[in-house]
RNA sequence: UGUCCUAUGGUGUAAUGGUAGCACAACAGGUUUUGGUUCUGUUUGUAGUGGUUCGAAUCCGCUUAGGACAACCA
């Protein structure tokens, strides 16, 4: 082969929109021509195939142009964060394969946030609201209704001061007060509406403890952090379209006040900062964080809500997040994805504005791709009956060789053992077979991988009507590298021997969903059918996710396989050595099928 | 009946006013000691409509369809 191995990305491959944006804020000077990004996780969950999306843009642009990637927990809310998320999240983006240049979290900021809430309502723009939370909503107005103004709107800018100091202190209950900014109550955008940006939350948080009784929102957190930080391109999905304005806005504010008002909040942050230090000059237009958004992944088959994937956890309805019907980071390691497969999968289907369904068959392919590269080839037989080659001698044994992995030949060879007793798939033998049946038939001559061709001469039924054994005859010289081995026959079947197999478990993994568009059929069934939503889960999964063969065979060569290790079962497909396989009890998990265009008879296997 | 966004084969995505291309899927055939891989070929598309232009998937108007926005979540 003189074809270099393919790259991931091809050179003629065209740009992505947010990449054209990217280069074109380039070509005009845009923040001095830096390009900073950042990933921003909030540490509620583990990290599923549509961050993997989103991180990938991420790092991917900061690797592109030259610039760095940050990792920023967005952890503004203690009440569903936790440490178990941070390191979970860590992990499944180094595995990924990318490292992020700093790591930083929102709550290093919360001082800076707290001044600069202080600054806005000295300004006037800002004030303590005390109104209940469903007055506060029924004010809001509708998106074609105006809202209407608090009473407490104009309060005197030392009333709100000293109300925003007792939300912080203790001694008042969540929800007896917010701090709101003051912008317009009749706005076109909701958001704009006088947004609340601090609440009261007792929660302890899970870095900074019981210091902080009142927390910033997201909307008066994300875009100051990027800022602080020195991001220039802040980049996110579809929904946070809306926020961009106010996104702007705040920063234009804080500009506005980091200039004017004496102690630079940024130097401020810089003191203790890891990053080359960085300090956005007080021009409003040109020295400034962008938001920018794309369209957020969607698959078929595949539920993607953080929440609901939640809630499948916590009522046990799946082995935990790394289950490997899960479309967590983890769950799709440990059903044996690579991070190639994933980052080939993402690479396929680009980033728009269009609120596409993606194909789980993409995946799929994407997942052969990579591992019909790598994967070594091993033989297993999932549903296993007995092949007696009669005309071979029952002491006898051979050593045979088995070619690793026929994409890669330096991937080298490895041994199996041939003897009289084998087992092969249950499939592989009809007594009575339609045309085109290439498999064993009485009078039929069949392959048998990387040893002799054999001629089939019967079977013996057991005493449940169910084929027991199979028998055949070998062709002594049409064994590999001998003199009739190029004979040609049109069926190859996949054996092992019986008494050199080892006994192990595996699982053959599917879809967990039923539907194509699992996030539709679920709001449909809370809303018509009136279910919550783990009764509606429970209705949608798929009853044969998952099927264990407790008793299958294989090979001798996958005794001291580890965990997470990649194979090509011949003839069947992709499988990975389970988290919790070891030498006493083997587990594999089936990662996906073998593509199978064998049709003439009834049921392939999907 | 508000604001914003979107619409290219079955699915996803290119074409940035100048030959509608690619991938997945499907189908047919060649190669193959995996009914895998690989190779070749085939089928299927600019939502509708009017305009601007020598020329429109691309720009403009209208229509239709879909999405986002009314959490003290992010």
């Amino acid at each position: 082969m003189a074809e270099e191995s393919i790259t991931l990305e091809s050179p003629k491959k065209s740009l992505n929109f947010i990449e054209q944006i990217v280069e074109q804020d380039l070509a005009e000077g845009k923040n001095d021509g830096r390009i900073q990004t950042r990933f921003p996780p909030e540490p509620n969950g583990y990290l599923h195939i549509g961050h993997a999306k989103a991180i990938c843009m991420d790092f991917g642009i900061a690797e592109r142009y030259g610039g760095t990637c940050n990792l920023r927990f967005d952890d503004t809310n203690p009440t569903k964060e936790n440490v178990e998320y941070v390191d979970a999240i860590m992990d499944d983006i180094r595995w990924l394969g990318f490292q992020w240049d700093n790591v930083f979290y929102a709550s290093d900021y919360f001082q800076q946030l707290w001044d600069f809430a202080v600054e806005l309502i000295k300004e006037g723009k800002a004030y303590v609201d005390e109104q209940p939370q469903e007055v506060i909503l029924s004010q809001k107005g509708t998106p074609t209704q105006p809202g209407i103004d608090s009473p407490y709107r104009n309060r005197p800018v030392e009333e709100s001061l000293a109300l925003f100091l007792r939300m912080n202190s203790g001694e008042l209950e969540e929800g007896s007060m917010v701090l709101r900014a003051k912008i317009d109550m009749a706005h076109n955008n909701m958001l704009f509406r006088d947004p609340i940006i601090y609440r009261i939350v007792h929660t302890p948080h899970h870095r900074t403890g019981t210091k902080w009784k009142a927390y910033p929102m997201y909307d008066f957190a994300h875009g100051q952090s990027d800022f602080f930080e020195g991001v220039t391109h802040s980049l996110c999905t579809l929904e946070f379209v809306p926020h961009r304005p106010l996104y702007d806005l705040f920063i234009d504010w804080l500009k506005l006040s980091s200039t004017q008002g004496g102690e630079s909040f940024i130097q401020a942050m810089h003191k203790g900062a890891k990053v080359e230090q960085y300090v956005m000059p007080g021009d409003l237009d040109n020295m400034r964080p962008r938001q920018r958004e794309f369209n957020k992944l969607n698959l078929s088959y595949t539920l993607l809500s953080k929440r609901n994937l939640l809630a499948l956890v916590q009522n046990k309805l799946v082995d935990g997040w790394d289950d490997p019907r899960m479309p967590t980071i983890c769950g799709y390691r440990r059903r044996g994805y690579t991070p190639e497969a994933i980052r080939l999968f993402v690479d396929k289907i680009g980033y728009t504005l269009y609120d596409a369904l993606n194909d789980i068959a993409l995946m799929e392919s994407a997942c052969r791709e990579d591992l019909n590269r790598h994967a070594v080839r091993v033989s297993a037989v999932l549903d296993p009956i007995k092949l007696i080659v009669t005309n071979y001698p029952e002491d006898q044994t051979e050593e045979l060789e088995a070619i690793n992995n026929p994409e890669d030949l330096e991937a080298g060879s490895h041994t199996i053992t041939f003897s009289r007793e084998l087992w092969i798939e249950r499939d592989d033998f009809m007594e009575v077979a339609p045309k085109k049946y290439f498999r064993l038939t009485p009078g039929q001559d069949v392959r048998l991988k990387n040893a002799y061709i054999v001629t089939c001469t019967g079977c013996k039924y057991g005493d449940d009507g169910r084929v027991e054994e199979v028998y055949c005859e070998y062709i002594p010289q049409t064994k590999t590298g001998e003199a009739e081995s190029g004979r040609r026959v049109r069926g190859t079947i996949h054996w092992v021997s019986v008494r050199h197999a080892l006994q192990a478990e595996v699982r053959l993994y599917d879809r967990l969903w039923s539907v194509e568009n699992p996030r539709d059929e679920l709001a449909r069934l809370r809303e018509e059918d009136g279910l919550d939503a783990v009764e509606a889960m429970k209705r949608m999964m798929n009853p044969s996710s998952l099927e264990v063969r407790a008793r299958c065979y294989v090979e001798p060569f996958l005794a001291n396989t580890k965990p997470l290790d990649h194979f090509q079962f011949q003839r069947i497909g992709y499988f990975c050595t389970d988290t919790h396989s070891d030498s006493s009890h083997l587990i594999f998990n089936r990662t996906v099928s073998l593509k199978d265009s064998f049709k003439p008879s009834s049921s392939p296997q999907k």
